[in-house]
DNA sequence: TTGACATGCAACCATAAGGTTTCCTATAAT
DNA sequence: ATTATAGGAAACCTTATGGTTGCATGTCAA
């Protein structure tokens, strides 16, 4: 592994389903690193290392209490990722409105935008 | 490179920068790989690679038009990336509202909110 | 036809990524 | 003091991943 610089990308940190479950796991609670590890088939070293790849992504955040190390997550990061995808978003609204209701729960009324004139600029980077 | 088994995951698939911006070149149009690739500082060879991958998690479709290959978006896959995001959105939504209410700091009314034990399911499996 | 263009495939390469084991350092607990 | 617990760091291994070059194939243009 060797998370050697901080600052991670979001989309690399949430490409591993492992770490995705590390964050399911951190969502209702804050936990020390054993008991995270106790729900992986690996070792609690490696769990470890998918705990610093979220950390460095900003993802999870630590604090000492005692011998232990709780994490707990912080979601403010996937902020990126929703962007990312709000830019998509129209293009499939736009093909596809018979998938709509597989959108379940989803707010009425999101944001009117354009029917079709879709220009390619780079997503996430907004006025 | 080697994409060996089809129906990779999406989360993979757009994890890499380069990938993820040739699905937004492919947002506007459809391409040929040549023109998709005269946008990258790598071979023709690797981008088709690429767009193998983004293909295989149906984020991309082909189309053969004469010698050439075109390319263009197929954003649905992008759902279950969306049904990801929206069980954590709640999360910092809840965190926000309650930074919005210390900068407001407004009325002292804040009793019914957040119980903020909010219980960890599987994202992206809803009843 | 003959040749130029558009792509795919195979073989290969270097490095990153996920994992393991072994040790080392703090902090409890007895 | 001594021992047990919680976690991290170092060294190492294996496989994925991103990339290259060279060759083969299909299609359009002359």
């Amino acid at each position: 592994m060797g998370a050697a610089e901080p600052n991670q990308d979001v989309f690399q940190a949430i490409a591993d389903p492992t770490r995705r479950k590390v964050l399911n796991l951190l969502a209702g609670q804050e936990m020390p690193v054993n008991a995270i590890s106790g729900h992986f088939p690996m070792s609690r070293t490696a769990v470890s290392k998918h705990l610093r790849i979220l950390a460095d992504a900003g993802l999870v955040q630590e604090r000492k209490v005692g011998r232990e190390k709780r994490y707990r997550l912080q979601p403010e990061p996937l902020l990126e990722l929703k962007r990312w995808l709000a830019y998509y978003e129209r293009f499939w609204e736009n093909r596809l409105s018979v998938l709509k209701h597989l959108v379940e729960a989803e707010e009425p009324g999101e944001s009117g935008e354009e029917p079709s004139g879709l220009k390619a600029v780079e997503p996430g980077s907004r006025p």
